[in-house]
DNA sequence: CGCCTTATTTCAAGATGTGATTTAACCCAT
DNA sequence: ATGGGTTAAATCACATCTTGAAATAAGGCG
C-alpha cells in the first residue's frame, strides 16, 4: 500500500526525466494510470518542486496542454571518478549538468586507499562550495573505482591491478562525510552514463565495452546493470581468446587483454618491429601505432581487429544485445580506425542472428563520464523513491 | 490498484510454492505483508482452492497454527520436450509431479515442423487422457525447443541445426489447440527444471551449461532467465575460444561447440586415434572413449577438459555467477570424469574472486527435465497472475 | 475450570486508484 | 464579443485494499 504511491510517482517521474516533457495528460497514456490518479500524482510532485511546468502547447483547439518536466534545481548529486592515476570529483544539477569539478592528478593510487579518500573529501568540499549548493540539497555521491565492488556485510573494494584488496571504502569515506553513498564499478558507471546520455540511449540490452590499458565491459540486461553474484560480471578482458596465448598480466594466458588492451597492443607491436624499451605515454604511442604504415604496425592492428571482433562476437553470442558498444580511451582510438574490420569479423563469429540484432558503435561521451556515471547513481535511488531523499542512507546520526 | 491484490496474492503463493508449508502467521512475516492482509489474500486462495489446509502444528501453549500449502491438484500444466530426433509430452500436476507421458521417436525433426506439430498434438489428446484430467484443469501447454526463439510480432523458432529457419510453431501448434501456449529455448526450460528443483536450488545467479551433441547454455540473471534482445542470449557454444581453430558446424573457427561438443569430441577422436568412417550412436561412441584407456582418448579426453575449463572460465569472468551447473547428456557424462580436471582449468582461467564466488556442478534432473522444465513455464505464469488462470492465453474464441 | 499464550479473524479507519462529471482554457465562426 | 466546439485538467463519489487494533479461537497448564 505504501509503495504503490511511490512506485506511481517514480513511473511518472522516470518518464519525465528520460523522455523530456509531457503533459498530464500524455502522461496517463505512456504510464498506464489513469488521468485522475496522474493528475493527484503529478500535484504531489510539483508541490515538492521535484517537477514545475514548463510552458503550454496549443491544442487543436481546446485547452492547451502544460508540459511539465523535472526541476533540474530541485537536487544536486556528486560524481566522483577515482582512476589510476587521478581522482574526479563533480557536481551536477539533477539533470546533470556539470555545476563545478576539481581534479587531482596522481603518480598512482596503488596502495593508496587513504590517500584517495583524502582527495575524494576534499575535492567533495571544494566542488560543493565552488558550486554554490547548499549541501541538504545534495542527494549523495556517487564513486566510480577501479575494480570489483563487493556487497556484503562491508562494501569492500577488489582492485587487483592497483593492490587494492578488499578496501573498504565506504567505512573510510564515510568518516568523513554524512551524505548517502554510492560506490560502484567505474566501467559501470561509464556504461551508465552511456546509457543515459549516450550511445545506449534507448535500448534495453547492451554491452558497453572498455578498451584501455586493460579491457573491461559493462553489461546492461533488461535495462539495468547486471552485476552478477558479487559485483563481478563483464570482466570481458580476462576471457580465454585463445588457450595457450600470450600471457596475461592477471596470470592467465591467452586472454583478450593481452591483445586489444593498450598495454598488449604496444608490447606486440614492439616485438614485432624488434622495438626495445618501455613505452612512457600509452596514449601516444597508441596514436603514433595507429597513424604508422610499416608492415610490423599493420599487422598488429590487423591481429587486434582480429581479437576484437572475435571477443565482440562472443559477447553477442552470450548476450544477444541490441548495442555493443565500444569505448574506453584506447577502444575508442582504435576503434575509430578498425570499427569495420572488427564488424566484419565480429560477423564472422557471432551468429547469424543474434548479430543482426546488434549494432555495434562507438561511445559517444568521451572517458571522462565514469564521473557523471557515477552521478546516476544517486538519481537512480531518488527516481526510484518517487522523488524523495531516502534520509535512511545519510550517516545513521546517533 | 488492481494489481496490488494480484501482486500480494503472488507474493504469498510463490512462498508458499517454492519454500514449503507455512502458517498464516509465518507468511506475514516472510512477505513483509500485514496478519491481517495475509488472511485475507490466504483466504482467497483457499476459496478459489489453489492453496489447502495442511494440519497443525503445536505453538508452545498457544492456538496452534495452520500449516498451508499449495494444492497439487488445483491444476495441471503440459511439458513438450521437442528434441532433434524425438518428442516428448508429459503431463504434471501443478507441483510438477508427473501424471502421464508419452514420446515419439523421430529419424530426424529436420525441416519436419509439421510432423512435430502433428506428434505434440497426438501427444497432448494421448496424455490428457492417460491422466484423466480434465482439460478445463490445464493451465497450458510449456513448449522447449532445440533454437532460438524469437519472440516477434509472431513467435517464431531459429532451429540452424534442424534447418528450421523462423518456424511459426506458435500458430502452427494453435491450430490444433486452444491451451495456453508457451515456448522457449530448450536449453532455458531445462535450465528451469534445474534452477527449480535440481542443481540451481536457491540460486539467483546461475549458468547452466549444456552440453550434448552441440553446446548452449542457460542463463539466470537475478532469479530469472536472461533471454537477451530477440532470445538468443546464451549461445555459449558458438563462443570463439581458439582463433582459427577448428572449423565448426555454424561455419566459423574455433568455436567451443567444436571442441568439447559430443560431436567435436568424437571426430577429434577418430582423427588423433586414424579411426575413419562415422558415429551411429554418439552416447555409446562417448561412453567408449571415456572407458579406452589409449594415449589418444586420454589425449582427447584432457584437451576437452582444457577447453570446457576454460569456456566455464569465461562464463564465470562474463556472468559471475553463484553457479556453474553443467548438464545435457555429454556434459553429464564427459563431467562425471572429468569435472575436477575442469575445476582445475576453469580455476587458472576465471579470475580469482568471481572464480570463488562460483561453484561448479553437474546437473541433478538428467536430461530427460526439458519437458519438465517446459512445465514451469505455464506454472510461472499462473503464480505470476497470484493463482489464477489468464483466460487471455487462450485461443481468442471468435 | 479459569488463566495464559499464540494464531487467526474481524473491525473500523485511512489511503489510493478510477470512471464519470465538471471545470478550465483556448479556437473559431458568426 | 459571444456562444459553440474541443481538448486538458481537476474534482467527486465510490470501490478496493492495506493496516493496526481489538476481538475471538484454540490449545496448554496449574
Amino acid at each position: 500500500m505504501r509503495d504503490l504511491r511511490t512506485s506511481n510517482r517514480a513511473r511518472v517521474l522516470r518518464r519525465l526525466y528520460f523522455d523530456g516533457q509531457f503533459s498530464r495528460h500524455e502522461l496517463a497514456g505512456a504510464t498506464g494510470l489513469s488521468q485522475a490518479s496522474v493528475s493527484n500524482v503529478v500535484g504531489e510532485l510539483v508541490d515538492d518542486q521535484v517537477v514545475v511546468e514548463a510552458g503550454l502547447v496549443g491544442s487543436d483547439g481546446g485547452r492547451p496542454r502544460v508540459l511539465l518536466r523535472v526541476n533540474p534545481d530541485h537536487a544536486c548529486v556528486v560524481g566522483v571518478d577515482v582512476g589510476e592515476t587521478h581522482v574526479l570529483v563533480e557536481v551536477f544539477d539533477l539533470t546533470l549538468r556539470r555545476l563545478a569539478m576539481s581534479t587531482f592528478q596522481m603518480e598512482s593510487i596503488a596502495n593508496r586507499g587513504e590517500a584517495v579518500v583524502e582527495r575524494v573529501l576534499a575535492g567533495l568540499s571544494q566542488c560543493i562550495e565552488d558550486s554554490g549548493v547548499d549541501p541538504s540539497r545534495l542527494l549523495g555521491v556517487g564513486v566510480g573505482v577501479p575494480g570489483l565492488v563487493e556487497r556484503g556485510s562491508e562494501l569492500l573494494v577488489h582492485a587487483q591491478t592497483v593492490g587494492w584488496n578488499g578496501v573498504p571504502l565506504e567505512r573510510m569515506l564515510r568518516a568523513g562525510t554524512d551524505l548517502p553513498l554510492f560506490i560502484d564499478n567505474g566501467a559501470n558507471t561509464l556504461g551508465q552514463a552511456e546509457m543515459w546520455f549516450g550511445a545506449g540511449r534507448g535500448a534495453r540490452n547492451a554491452v558497453i565495452a572498455l578498451v584501455g590499458s586493460g579491457v573491461g565491459a559493462s553489461v546492461i540486461a533488461d535495462g539495468v546493470p547486471y552485476r552478477g553474484a558479487s559485483g563481478g560480471a563483464g570482466e570481458w578482458g580476462h576471457t580465454t581468446l585463445a588457450l595457450d596465448g600470450r600471457p596475461c598480466r592477471c596470470g592467465a594466458n591467452g586472454c583478450l587483454e593481452a591483445y586489444i588492451g593498450a598495454k598488449g597492443v604496444l608490447a606486440r607491436h614492439r616485438e614485432l618491429a624488434g622495438l626495445p624499451g618501455v613505452v612512457t605515454d600509452e596514449e601516444i604511442a597508441l596514436r603514433d601505432l595507429l597513424a604508422e604504415d610499416s608492415p610490423a604496425a599493420r599487422e598488429v592492428l590487423n591481429e587486434t581487429a582480429r581479437y576484437a571482433g572475435a571477443g565482440i562476437g562472443n559477447l553477442i553470442n552470450l548476450f544477444n544485445p541490441e548495442r555493443v558498444i565500444l569505448g574506453g580511451w584506447a577502444g575508442l582510438l582504435l576503434g575509430s580506425q578498425l570499427l569495420p574490420a572488427i564488424r566484419e569479423v565480429a560477423a564472422k563469429h557471432a551468429l547469424h542472428h543474434p548479430y543482426q540484432q546488434a549494432k555495434i558503435k562507438l561511445c559517444e561521451l568521451g572517458t571522462e563520464s565514469v564521473a557523471m556515471g557515477a552521478a546516476t547513481l544517486p538519481v537512480t535511488e531518488f527516481l526510484n523513491a518517487g522523488g524523495v531523499r531516502n534520509p535512511a542512507l545519510m550517516r545513521p546520526t546517533a
